[in-house]
RNA sequence: GUGGACGUAGCUCAGUUGGUUAGAGCGCCGGGUUGUGGCCCCGGAGGUCGGGGGUUCGAAUCCCCUCGUUCACCCCA
């Protein structure tokens, strides 16, 4: 409320069990960029400001207005890192991973950071995974990244999605494209919208996404990059092509689709979703055969993506599909009025140390509150030891799921709770969260 | 950076043309059950009505400013 420390603009808390949930996606993406053979890497958060500068591009909005940039007390500027292949390219160079063979094949997750205004899918803060594939030109790595993006949103059970693919050409073909271009929005320049006058002059190729009705009319007779790639960049193209194909994953070529980072060179390509509001997009990527050389490297190929969990997330719960059941404890340790507690407790971390989750009590609660809190937890078994059971040597132990109880020896009661959690199966719990 | 919508309890929201101690549901704490959760019943705690200024006898309600949230533009994950 009015409280005075708040959340950064555009950043946010997870809070269990949305947490879990969270940790649980990265966790099943991750799981499949193994499959493809990925290793994790992991970069700093913070990086020399004069990476991103020359990997993303000079006038491109994330260096001119989106970069955490600072001055740290050396003198020395860093940058939050705002996205995750430049950091990746940096370390292949610096760490010789090349002398470990080609390719390389490295993940990444974490968190990325752009000074935007945050609306519907757009955060501060975001947590994007990745993949890079570095030392290789061949189109089947280009079709193989597409692949993770594919193969994860299958496992999730998701639809509604469509593929979008560009070939946005190379050193040779790109800058004459883009002086045809150039030369071809001059002719229409008064038909134009005031930002795409800008936009013709800084990136023409971003004059394509303008909505603006007499932009589109304008723009429809342009020439297509498709006409202008060199043959190199046709035959890679029409590679990456047959690999999907023969992968079964649908794709769409959209001519004018263009992202918003310089070093992509052919393949370009994004994951978009219906219903999802303005931000649609949920993974893309695309090649970057010259960042390497460009970062002062001995010239590498590359091909990589970057999908964001929160809009990923966002579509899981848009589509009602949210299998995911956050973890409860395995026990709760009670104890009734007039118990030893020392004893209580040297039982909890019995049953940790065997392995199983366990929390007590320590309000100095009743038991109705203890059970209460017990249920709150999730906990499956409760055990509840009171004066005369500590004298018989005996607990009760109770199956909140079934409202069954028995009792069990205290000697014997690790071994039993283990063996009693690894039968029975556990009811799906309703679920009280909604938000993730 | 630009534009729209919205700020009342931890959460979701009521609050009649400005009128006296600002409400509900859920959640939280306690009791009903002197040792048993989820259902039910009873009680309790919790709010500078985002903040500041103004109009008025009187403002959650009207006006201005400000901060914040949110959606959209730009652009992107």
């Amino acid at each position: 409320m009015a409280l005075k420390y708040r959340a950064p603009r555009g950043t946010n808390d997870l809070t269990y069990p949305s947490s879990e949930k969270f940790t649980a996606v990265v966790e099943a993406a991750c799981g499949i960029m193994s499959l493809y053979g990925y290793q994790r890497i992991v970069t700093p958060i913070i990086e020399s400001t004069d990476l991103f500068r020359r990997s993303i591009g000079e006038s491109t909005d994330i260096v001119t207005k989106e970069m955490y940039s600072f001055e740290d007390r050396g003198g020395e500027w860093l940058t939050l890192r705002p996205e995750g292949t430049a950091p990746v390219v940096r370390a292949f160079l610096e760490q010789g991973l090349a002398s470990k063979g080609l390719p390389q094949k490295l993940y990444y997750a974490g968190p990325m950071f752009r000074r935007e205004r945050p609306q519907a899918g757009r955060f501060r803060q975001f947590f994007q995974i990745g993949a890079e594939a570095i030392g290789s030109r061949d189109p089947f790595g280009d079709a193989e990244i597409i692949a993770i993006s594919d193969h994860l949103f299958k496992h999730l059970g998701l639809e509604g999605y469509s593929l979008l693919l560009n070939s946005v050409g190379c050193s040779d073909c790109r800058p004459a494209y883009v002086a045809q271009l150039g030369e071809f929005l001059t002719r229409v320049r008064d038909s134009l919208c005031v930002d795409c006058k800008r936009r013709a002059d800084e990136n023409p190729l971003r004059v394509f996404d303008c909505k603006n009705e007499s932009c589109r009319q304008a723009v429809a007779e342009a020439p297509g990059i498709g006409d202008a790639l060199c043959p190199d960049c046709t035959e890679h193209f029409d590679g990456v092509k047959r690999h999907l194909e023969r992968m079964s994953i649908p794709f769409g070529i959209d001519p004018r689709m263009v992202r918003g980072l310089d070093y992509y060179t052919n393949t370009a390509f994004e994951f978009q979703f219906e219903g999802l509001g303005a931000q649609n997009t949920v993974s893309g990527g695309g090649r970057y055969d010259y960042l390497a050389e460009e970062l002062g490297g001995p010239a590498t190929p590359g091909v990589g993506y970057s999908l964001g969990i929160e809009r990923l997330i966002m579509v899981i719960q848009a589509q009602g599909l949210d299998p995911f059941n956050p973890p409860g404890l395995d026990l709760y340790v009670a104890g009734a009025p007039g118990t030893d507690r020392d004893r209580l407790l040297e039982i909890l971390m019995e049953m940790r140390r065997a392995g199983v989750s366990a929390d007590a009590d320590t309000m100095e609660r009743g038991l109705k509150a203890q059970m209460k809190q017990a249920d709150r937890l999730r906990a499956r078994l409760v055990m509840i030891i009171g004066p005369d059971e500590l004298e018989r040597g005996e607990a009760t132990v109770r199956d909140l799921d079934r409202s069954e109880q028995w009792t069990v020896p205290i000697k014997q009661a690790t071994p039993r709770v283990k063996d009693y959690l690894a039968r029975a199966e556990r009811p799906p719990a309703e679920d009280k969260d909604s938000d993730g």
